[in-house]
DNA sequence: GGCATTAAATCTAACGCTTGCATAAAATTG
DNA sequence: CAATTTTATGCAAGCGTTAGATTTAATGCC
């Protein structure tokens, strides 16, 4: 019977804890010394330092010469510093009709973007491959990051995923279509690969950088063209098997509700819907429209600037919204929803409406409604947020592509 | 600037590491030999044995002399096992009618029990508590178990509570009668306390011991009075800030549905109603009950014999179960969903009629539906569970009580 | 400029824990 | 009883840590 031959100790664990632990650190501050190391870490200035000094070998981190201004008392501390250009990862938002990618450093700086459309015309699997791929590699470019260096890429997508990166086959072909293969596509790049659920992916957002870092449990509400939520619980994302906790088939079956369509679609369908019945007032700036001009963001425009009819028409929607948020709360028992997506600058009106009227439909307390400061970026910032989070994770089991 | 203090290698943080791999494998094991313990922990035969030698100083484990029979070819190996009544937990389902306690021993086996009615006369605070101490002591001294080995309790309420076991407060009266300071009253008696919603520990119960153990995520669904559920997505709870997640309060807006009534009550309400009405056909068993015997088993156990008004009954259930179940999986796309509660022993008819409707609501793949095999044991087999699995988290942090 | 002061870095010994190997023990088989 | 097999034990070596003494590099004061 033969057994794994082992280091001493346990292959290293120790040495291997404690590094992580530094690294960690370094993430979390700018520039440190071993000593501030040594505080948050608890172990000795030897550990650190010989830690530090394994960190610096495999390419991580960097000693830096110290500023030469401000000195303190005693002999001046060596100073370390998280090397952000290590390597880089790869976000992108693969939506319906555009593809965007970013490249970020591992401080998650963005330093590169890059955008392309996808028509009608090429929306297919090879089309959207390869849009996705020159889109990726212009964005590198911009940023002059070599494709070596890439760590890790994080790939959203309005399709269920399952924990690979696959859409389940079925009979959506809109999932399919959305998600050609991208896990696959970038393995065999080389690259680790996270393929996820776009309302997913905004929910990372908010959890690591937005409105849900201060509570433990959260939706972050994707509300333009349909509504989607990525919810987060107790800290952690709730998928499910495919991804598609918080995909909101269920609107169908609620009262005052019965469809999927988001505030964007609404305020646009009831929002021509009106002007071309008549509905609006004489003096509505909105009735002054063409009616194929009038959208969401025309009619929330509107209502802030008093028209009458626009302000009925967001009242409409708060009664709407408040019967998904009530929905959601119902079953999740959620500290805040985050409304995310493009309308999410421009609903924070409607967001006051549908306060009261949720506070009237669910048991106290009521989850708080705030706007998403993302605006349409919240999916890429959730992928590029998502591929460091994958990055720092198993760090020390990723070689560095280049070491200066 | 002073540091804590430590002793060497990281405050022994591997040998504890290794103590633990050794103790997870003896939970895992009934007698076992140093050998096996190296295969599965990897580590070196010493280590095993020293590990071995501390768990048994300690009082986790004992050797146990070698049965005279087997005998292979070498020297005997020595015979290792956890001592299952080192330490015992205590699980406890504190319903609204009555009480029910369990003791358990620390591989889960049920070693005495307990169960006393909570009438309305006695439905306060400290009744309440009265009683379930009790219970708990009974079960106790049925068992034979001295109450300093509890090592762990858990109880299970109909109603919110938070982290700590605290029922938050708010207008609902009847939650802060079902949970009248529980965490703190056990804390006083010095035992680990949790404190967790019973439909969240029905989920528990299917996750570690039932239709939960081979999927990722699913629902366990209390269809007693009220629907509730208990919700397990990627392997973990989902509870919420105050456990209310699956609470479904969102029932009051789904079409079709409307008010949390579960299962027993609305087979029950609805059964009494057919046959005050006249309703039920004229050879319909059922209607040769009187109204007060009408309740969910005679509905259930009619229409198994073929009674026609009771199985239009059960479909008008399998309606409402349906749009449940399409609610629960639209919002958390859980693979299965497990009836949970005393109704569960007789929902099979109705549980193959509901999938039916519930293929045509949702997205494929639709939920398994399932029965649990709990019964009404689903939320004291929870409580005891999460006991011990709390114990488990932390065994080594935990004093013995006694050790001879 | 010399010198005390301060704080960080470095060096060394000791320690805890693990590994690996040699050796001893306890059984079976021929 | 000897050979074989398997496990247990004892011991040296090594890793990685801690603790503490020593050295180094700065400042400030005389």
């Amino acid at each position: 019977m033969s057994r794994a031959p082992q280091n001493a100790s346990s292959s290293g664990l120790l040495r291997r804890i404690n590094a992580v632990s530094v690294l960690d650190f370094a993430w979390a501050n700018d520039v440190f010394t071993a000593t501030e190391a040594m505080d948050a870490t608890g172990l000795t200035r030897s550990t650190v330092i010989s830690r530090c000094a394994e960190l610096i070998e495999l390419g991580w981190m960097r000693e830096v010469e110290r500023a030469p201004e401000p000195a303190g008392k005693g002999r001046p501390a060596r100073l370390y510093q998280l090397r952000a250009d290590a390597g880089y990862v790869v976000g992108v938002d693969a939506g319906q009709h555009r593809v965007l990618a970013t490249v970020s450093d591992l401080r998650g700086a963005e330093v590169g973007r890059q955008e392309h459309p996808v028509d009608r015309a090429h929306d297919n699997a090879s089309d959207r491959l390869a849009v996705t791929d020159t889109t990726i590699d212009e964005a590198l470019a911009a940023a002059g990051v070599d494709p070596a260096r890439v760590l890790g890429i994080a790939v959203g997508v309005p399709a269920l995923t399952d924990a690979q990166g696959a859409t389940p086959p079925g009979p959506n072909t809109f999932w399919a279509r959305m998600n050609p293969g991208f896990a696959e596509h970038f393995r065999d790049r080389g690259w680790h690969v996270t393929v996820e659920n776009d309302a997913n992916l905004a929910a990372h957002a908010e959890r690591a950088l937005g409105a849900g870092r201060d509570v433990g449990s959260f939706a972050a509400l994707l509300s333009g063209e349909r509504f989607g939520a990525g919810i987060v619980v107790d800290g952690a994302l709730v998928r499910g098997s495919y991804g598609g906790a918080g995909e909101m088939r269920l609107l169908d079956y609620v009262v005052g509700v019965g469809s999927p369509h988001g505030l964007g679609s609404l305020a646009r369908i009831w929002g021509r819907e009106a002007h071309e019945s008549g509905a609006l007032p004489a003096d509505s700036a909105l009735g002054a429209l063409p009616t194929s001009a009038i959208d969401a963001p025309a009619v929330f425009a509107a209502a802030a600037a008093g028209d009458v009819g626009a302000i009925a028409l967001v009242d409409r929607l708060a009664d709407r919204l408040a019967r998904v948020c009530a929905v959601i709360d119902g079953m999740l028992d959620v500290d805040r929803i985050v409304v995310a997506g493009g309308v999410a600058p421009v609903v924070g009106d409607l967001l006051r409406r549908t306060a009261t009227i949720l506070d009237g439909m669910v048991h106290p307390p009521a989850p708080e409604l705030v706007a998403s400061s993302f605006g349409a970026d919240a999916v890429i910032v959730g992928a590029s947020t998502l591929a460091l989070e994958r990055v720092r994770t198993d760090a020390l089991d990723l070689a560095l592509g280049v070491v200066d």
